[in-house]
DNA sequence: TATTATGGTGAAAGCGATTTCAACGACAGG
DNA sequence: CCTGTCGTTGAAATCGCTTTCACCATAATA
């Protein structure tokens, strides 16, 4: 392996002038042609590693994850991946397998290890989540909740939840029934349901806590929520849902019981699903920007650890949203 | 950031004598004792980047991907992840977006940068990609391409295509039509388009080159394609499509021109995709264990770096696959 | 002419681990 | 008593880069 000694060697100047030749430092322009010439043709590349120890930076960011086959996440990583490629980072991916516990291994993992940075798309935040964000570090940016005191990138899940709720209040008539998530995820599980109940209420139509369901963001729960649904109150005529993938679920469950096609008109989610836009035409759902709130988070990031100081810096940012399909 | 010496020294003993209590080299139980007191003490964890510097190893897996929001590779990375967590590695994930030139150009990347092995998620393999794969300095397997003379863990598309074409062509009255994807993907597009075209063959239904269309992986590509083919062949009674995704377009475009719901028995996939399977109940598609095809690709590469010997090392993998729905 | 900038430069000091190496005490065998 | 072996040990040499620092020309200013 070629290293910076041999380069300087073959280009008579000292390693401290071929450091400051590929850093930006002070050199004069023959020395610089020369230790072009020398680099090209050994075909020097600098161990990152070495560099890594001495300036303590890795240009390594680490992304956690709580799923990595979710279509929400994978669009957000993709956001995250772009910014990082163009200024110059890489990607340290973790996923936890939808365990919480595990979020706080890994931050503290990326922490003694080599990280510049970290991006955290959150799903549940306890007191120990708030208390290792808080100690961390290196900056972290959080996505999809709103911590106190923290840098976060959010949408507004109450606020499209209560136009959701308010729209379909409407065009619906019969009742209405809400597949929802643990409300320990504070944004899908609490605000979404919190904001929908309101919605409905605020068109005159309140939810029956009785047709009150709880999945666990899969298809599957989506479904077997609403088969329970469906047997337990046959007059039910709308199962809103907290996500996109779980009204798939409840969408079967309707085919299965009501005959195929049935469904279609008689489900809603969040998260605007390609597939399942494609599929059915389109029902009722939020359309978040998953994947620009990947580039912003990251931007602010990068901002923050390149010492951009501009207005920005660490800071909450809430994004917009849009209502499809009501 | 409290370091080696610090503990050396609050222990009584050399720091030589901590590294060899970290690495399990001789050490005495008392000193050992004492080394162990001193670190939870001090709360001391080694600098991966030292550590990386002296020892050339960064427990870093390079993976790379076309496409980070795509259902196959979404479930392959989690089996990478999955593995890589299990051993003590960490991933860094590069997404090329499907441009086979940053596959390249990641390749180059992770070699001079600090991974100690690739698994790269393969679509195109050119001239160039076989070079560079040829003279990677880090042990790297393929996932999802058979390449002669590297390691690959892949499944046999033309095997699945020729089984899934012969089954449907029995099924199937009428015309069927085929929107596959480039060639140059071997696996995908040329393999899977000949096994099917055997297939029908096989079974006396020989495939009219006619009705032979182009997407490109996406749902978009396959809505157009189809719709395409059932205006320029408005006899075709089937569309089998070179992926899932791909399926659900056509199967939007079959359900616009004639009709909701009559998509869902005229047209197959593969991949086996969840939402699509959960939406139609299911279209004959091929199954492949993809979270399998990464844990094992991901164990190959970490046998190699840890010098297993054992009977296998680096080499080549052909995984089973499944018909459903057929 | 005597100073002070100013653009360039290389020697050398780390960054924080791992690993070689020579050495040491103790103890067994000859 | 001498020698060899065994289990341990710490000093010191790297690993490959960045960065300070002292220093040197040369040009600009007083």
């Amino acid at each position: 392996m070629v290293k910076m000694k041999d380069v300087a060697e073959l280009a008579g100047v000292s390693s401290a002038a071929v450091s400051r030749y590929l850093n930006g430092g002070y050199i004069s322009a023959d020395k610089a042609e020369r230790i072009k010439q020398a680099i090209e043709l050994t075909g020097y590349v600098r161990s990152s590693q070495a560099r890594a120890l001495r300036t303590g930076s890795t240009k390594l960011i680490g992304v956690i994850v709580p799923k990595i086959n979710s279509e929400s996440v994978s669009r957000i990583t993709a956001g995250i991946g772009q910014v990082l490629g163009r200024r110059g980072y890489q990607m340290l991916l973790a996923n936890t397998d939808n365990a919480p516990d595990r979020e706080l291994e890994y931050l503290d993992l990326f922490q003694n290890h080599p990280v510049d940075g970290i991006v955290l798309v959150a799903t549940m935040i306890t007191d120990e989540h708030r208390r290792a964000i808080e100690s961390c570090r290196v900056p972290i940016v959080l996505i999809g909740q709103h911590v106190e005191g923290a840098a976060c990138v959010y949408h507004d899940d109450y606020e499209a939840a209560f136009e959701l709720g308010r729209a379909l209040a409407g065009r619906v008539d019969g009742k209405i029934a809400y597949i929802g998530v643990t409300e320990e995820d504070r944004a899908a599980g609490y605000d979404r349901r919190r904001g929908f109940e309101a919605g409905l209420r605020a068109a005159g139509n309140p939810l029956d806590a009785a047709l009150i369901r709880l999945g666990s963001f899969t298809l599957d729960s989506g479904y077997g929520a609403a088969r329970e649904l469906l047997s337990a109150a046959p007059d039910v005529s709308f199962i809103a849902c907290a996500t996109d993938t779980m009204a798939a679920g409840a969408l079967r469950a309707i085919d299965e019981v009501r005959g195929m096609g049935e469904g279609i008109h008689r489900v809603s989610g969040f998260g605007d699903n390609a597939f399942l836009s494609a599929l059915t035409g389109g029902i009722p759902t939020v359309h978040y920007g998953y994947l620009t709130s990947g580039v912003e988070a990251t931007n602010m990031l990068l901002d923050a650890l390149d010492g951009v100081e501009g207005e920005g810096g660490l800071r909450t940012l809430k994004l917009g949203h849009q209502l499809m399909n009501v």
